[in-house]
DNA sequence: ATGGGGGAAACGGCTTTGATGCAA
DNA sequence: CTTGCATCTTTGCCGTTTCCCCCA
């Protein structure tokens, strides 16, 4: 699922605003948008942004669009709009054009880039975390959970009864949905989440989202069976045994038997975003463009491997993940190998695609061997591939494919994935599909697999977590992944998403409308991971109110007894919505209060946060990296060589390991430095008789200059070091109290106002513009209040926001201030008036003078109305002098004339006015003829002429 | 009372540091 | 090793306009 989108920035550098193209892709549909919408503002406030979704409904196009375009891009903007337009759509249309002037003007990613990276990145999260909530909701389509819970057989049903529920009772159920249910690639034109599942509930084949989700949907499904029935038991049981149950705890006893039974599952999904790293974007953008033009026959951008030849390849167990995960290291240099061979084999397969007639054995091997054969250049380029091996073999292909991009849509529209025209045409292509996976699965199934370890392994992008009461004391999340069979494969993931080159950056679970990252619990290496995430403040805020519906719907709570006897994991009450309704309903207080007993004797705490704990436990007992560069960022250790200007190790201690033979210390031990100065704005001074515990050298260059002013060496030297101080040999800032009403100021006389903490006690600052000049009329005591510097000339300036002063005078400047602003207001206002009454006595004796003379000197054929007071806009000069100007022009076409009009073109010819016109006024207009200029005299008068 | 001159204060434009560390 | 970017650094000048005061 990769939706393409460019961002791109146009407009003024003081007002940019971002044009965002977000081509469909394959599974972008306006419901994406409806979500994207209002997210928006999210992704980058300081920003302008103009929208441009294409193939998107007409009607949502045009709501959203309008809105977007006229109130947010548009509306202020005085440039041409349709060249913004035009541009933008010349970068949609040809992006990398841009990228491959970028990339050969400078070799790395500027700032512009990498914030558009990141704009697009925050994008296409959010279109895919819109997306799996919208495969969440089809999960609980009860119509969709009915079907396919009329599919399984009678005996399946039982499984979620089991009392303590553990991964192994899942594995028939995993088993048959894995025998019933197979991936093909995905089909373009799907019209929505629940369409899909649908379809692919009809067919039982659809794209592995879809197979995923619906086994999500079975096992919600199956929860409701096992649950509903012991709820309908509980009215019954309430009526004839609370009141003795309740004393004798066997109703509690019940209680957590029946919820320890119930399945909660969430729909997880490998969030393939688009990379936060520009120049990954642009290898991945134009590897994207490459295959924009086969998106339509490549239609997948999933990794997830088609049907059984890959599904088998780690079919049940044991599973290549296993291989993979427990000799990682024994078959790295054979992994190589057959990396290389496998990538030979692609470009065989992909050449026996185009080329050949796959009818001979040999194009039987490559497609038993290639798991998707039409997927796989996608597969391949939407990798962010870094190697140039790589690169030129990407190259290599999609010059192939660019050569033959016609057979291609020919094959794909014959059919999907490894379809073969020996197979009758006249079978519908889905039943000829199952044929062909049958024959695979057989094949497959005899052991033939040499996927394993290479690249052409499926990426698991989807599947489920189930919370398995019987798992450890408190329940375990349990990786469930139907579509190749593998439960409690937590492990494996990485591993097999790393063998299809996917990152593993965003693992999110999806329940109850809600989502959680859950990606702490695949990764092992969560340094990694991290330097490849967005900035963690933005994720978790988009996360939080997602996080809450998701805690909401799987959150139950699980209690640990504290007696050593009963070291048993329970769960007191659910906070499943159909549940908490019909719990609420019963409850009475008999049964609160017994639930406040049994609180008060265990350990309780919800799914959600026990989760929480155990991720973060994962994060802490990361193991050490075994390489150095590991530790320049890691999040948990450091080694000091790492260290940067400003940070020490305090305490020093504990050592942890050794890296090359540096010692480990935990992160936690690093100290950032400030110097004295710095701490002050902190509100914090150095302690007397501390001495620095690092002392910093300037530069050379600096010494020198210094050397060369001063002669004495020992100042100089004195001068040359910065001393840094911690933030243990810090204490308060103890400023010198106001006294007397004199505020305390520095040797310049103000007041530094770093933060609040900078005040001295007994002062206040007050932020407010002209404030100073009413303290210094009332003849009270302050302090200009400087709250920064700015750099401006190349040197800094510092910056002066309102005045420090005593406190007990606040409300007297307060009632002056505004007394005084109340009175400049109005002055302004009077001010504005005048103005605009002079304006207007200007204007009307302007028409008057004209008229005036009109009646002397004018011909009489005048209109009337051409001595009305135009409009606002309109000009004065629409009047006579124009008319007799144009007559002219057209007598006589010369092109530098000045058209005065013959009767006033002299000022001693007004005899009415003693007046000399003074053109101060001299405006430009365009005229369809060309340039006109027009002078005007204060009076009225104005002279009207062409140039050249 | 009023207008002009002079000085003080306020305002705004100017131009866009530059060394250094860090990260890729 | 190179290079782009972020961070730290950290207290003008000058011409014009406005305001106010004083004096004729």
């Amino acid at each position: 699922m990769r939706p393409v989108s460019w961002g791109k920035n146009i407009g003024t550098k003081k007002k940019p605003f971002t044009y965002i193209h977000i081509c469909t892709g394959l599974y972008m549909h306006s419901e994406h948008l409806m979500i994207l919408v209002p997210l928006f503002p999210l992704l980058a406030p300081h920003r302008r942004f103009d929208f441009q979704f294409d193939m998107f409904d007409q009607e949502l196009r045009g709501l959203h669009m309008s809105e977007s375009v006229d109130d947010n891009a548009r509306g202020e903007d005085k440039a041409d709009p349709e060249s913004y337009r035009r541009e933008a759509m010349e970068y949609a249309s040809n992006p990398e054009k841009d990228d491959v002037d970028n990339a050969e003007a400078c070799p790395r990613a500027t700032a512009e880039e990498k914030e558009v990276a990141e704009f697009v990145h925050k994008a296409h999260l959010l279109c895919l975390l819109g997306r799996g909530r919208l495969i969440d909701s089809a999960c609980n389509d009860p119509l969709i959970q009915a079907s396919i819970l009329s599919l399984i057989p009678t005996h399946l049903h039982k499984i979620a009864e089991a009392p303590n529920l553990t991964a192994s009772h899942l594995s028939p159920l995993v088993s048959w949905f894995h025998n019933n249910f197979h991936v093909r690639s995905p089909n373009v034109a799907e019209k929505s989440c629940h369409f899909a599942l649908a379809s692919t509930l009809e067919t039982r084949e659809g794209s592995p989202e879809a197979v995923a989700a619906l086994s999500v949907a079975l096992f919600r499904a199956l929860n409701l069976t096992t649950r509903l029935p012991s709820w309908d038991v509980y009215p019954g049981f309430k009526d004839c045994v609370m009141q003795t149950a309740i004393a004798n705890g066997n109703f509690w006893e019940w209680f957590r038997q029946l919820l320890s039974n119930s399945l909660i599952f969430r729909f997880v999904s490998i969030l393939d975003v688009i990379s936060l790293k520009p120049d990954a974007d642009k290898s991945e953008s134009s590897v994207a463009d490459g295959c924009k033009n086969e998106r339509d026959i490549f239609s997948s951008s999933t990794l997830m491997v088609a049907g059984p030849s890959c599904s088998s390849a780690y079919t049940v167990k044991p599973s290549p993940y296993v291989e993979q995960d427990s000799s990682q290291t024994a078959i790295r240099g054979a992994g190589r190998q057959k990396a290389d061979k496998s990538r030979k084999h692609e470009l065989q397969s992909q050449d026996s695609l185009i080329t050949d007639k796959p009818t001979d054995k040999m194009s039987e091997v490559s497609v038993s061997e290639v798991p998707t054969d039409t997927s796989e250049p996608c597969l391949v380029k939407s990798e962010g591939l870094k190697r140039k091996g790589d690169l030129e073999f990407q190259m290599q292909l999609e010059m192939a494919l660019s050569a033959t991009a016609v057979v291609n849509s020919h094959v794909s529209m014959a059919s999907d994935a490894s379809e073969s025209p020996s197979t009758s045409t006249l079978t519908p292509p889905s039943k000829r599909m199952k044929k062909i996976r049958k024959e695979e699965s057989q094949t497959c199934s005899n052991g033939i697999s040499t996927a394993i370890g290479s690249k052409k392994v499926g990426a698991p992008l989807y599947w489920a977590e189930v919370f398995c009461g019987g798992e450890n004391l408190t329940g375990k999340w349990v990786h469930v992944d139907a579509v190749n069979a593998i439960i409690d494969g937590e492990h494996k993931v990485e591993a097999a998403a790393a063998a299809c080159k996917k990152s593993l950056r965003y693992v999110v679970a999806f329940a109850g409308h809600g989502a959680k990252d859950v990606t702490r619990r695949y990764c092992t290496k969560w340094y990694k991971v991290a330097a490849q995430r967005i900035n963690s403040t933005w994720w978790d805020a988009v996360l939080e109110p997602l996080k809450e519906l998701e805690s909401g719907a799987t959150g139950g709570v699980v209690s640990v007894e504290c007696e050593a006897s009963c070291q048993k994991k329970v769960e007191v009450s659910q906070v499943e919505p159909s549940m908490s309704n019909s719990c609420g309903a019963s409850m009475d207080s008999c049964e609160k209060k017994a639930t406040e007993s049994f609180m008060r004797n265990s350990f309780a705490s919800t799914r959600g946060s026990l989760e929480d704990m155990e991720l973060e436990t994962r994060a802490l007992i990361e193991p050490l990296p075994t390489n150095q560069q590991a530790y320049r960022n890691h999040h948990l250790y450091v080694i000091e060589r790492w260290l940067k200007k400003y940070e020490i190790l305090y305490p020093k201690g504990p050592v942890l390991g050794f890296c090359s033979g540096h010692s480990v210390y935990p992160r936690t031990c690093v100290q950032t430095l400030h110097t004295k100065e710095r701490w002050l704005r902190e509100g914090l001074q150095v302690k007397a008789g501390e001495v620095p515990v690092k002392v910093l050298k300037r530069s050379m260059k600096c010494s020198k200059e210094e050397a060369g002013d001063d002669n004495d060496y020992a100042e100089v030297d004195h001068q040359g070091i910065t001393s840094l101080y911690g933030k243990w040999q810090t204490e308060p800032l103890c400023l010198p109290r106001a006294v007397n009403g004199i505020v305390p100021k520095n040797e310049r006389g103000q007041v530094d106002v770093w933060s609040e903490k900078c005040l001295p006690p007994g002062t206040i600052h007050l932020r407010l513009p002209r404030v100073a000049t009413v303290a210094r009329r009332l003849d009270i005591d302050f302090a200009p209040a400087m709250v920064g510097f700015d750099f401006r000339n190349g040197r800094s300036v510092p910056l002066f926001e309102g005045i420090v002063v005593c406190t007990e005078f606040k409300d007297a400047i307060l009632e002056a201030y505004f007394e005084e602003e109340e009175r400049r207001e109005a002055e302004e206002k009077r001010k504005n008036e005048a103005q605009a009454l002079s304006r207007w006595y200007q204007l009307l004796s302007s028409i008057i003078t004209r008229k005036r003379l009109n009646e002397c000197y004018g011909d009489g054929a005048l209109p009337q109305s051409s001595i009305e007071i135009p409009k606002s806009g309109d000009k004065c000069y629409n009047s006579s002098a124009t008319a007799t100007a144009t007559q002219k022009t057209e007598a006589s076409p010369e092109c530098q004339q000045v058209n005065i009009p013959e009767k006033l073109n002299a000022p001693s010819s007004m005899p009415t006015e003693n007046h000399e016109h003074e053109f101060i006024l001299d405006e430009k207009k365009v005229d369809e003829g060309g340039l006109t200029r027009i002078k005007r005299c204060h009076c009225g008068f104005s002279i009207q002429f062409e140039e050249l």
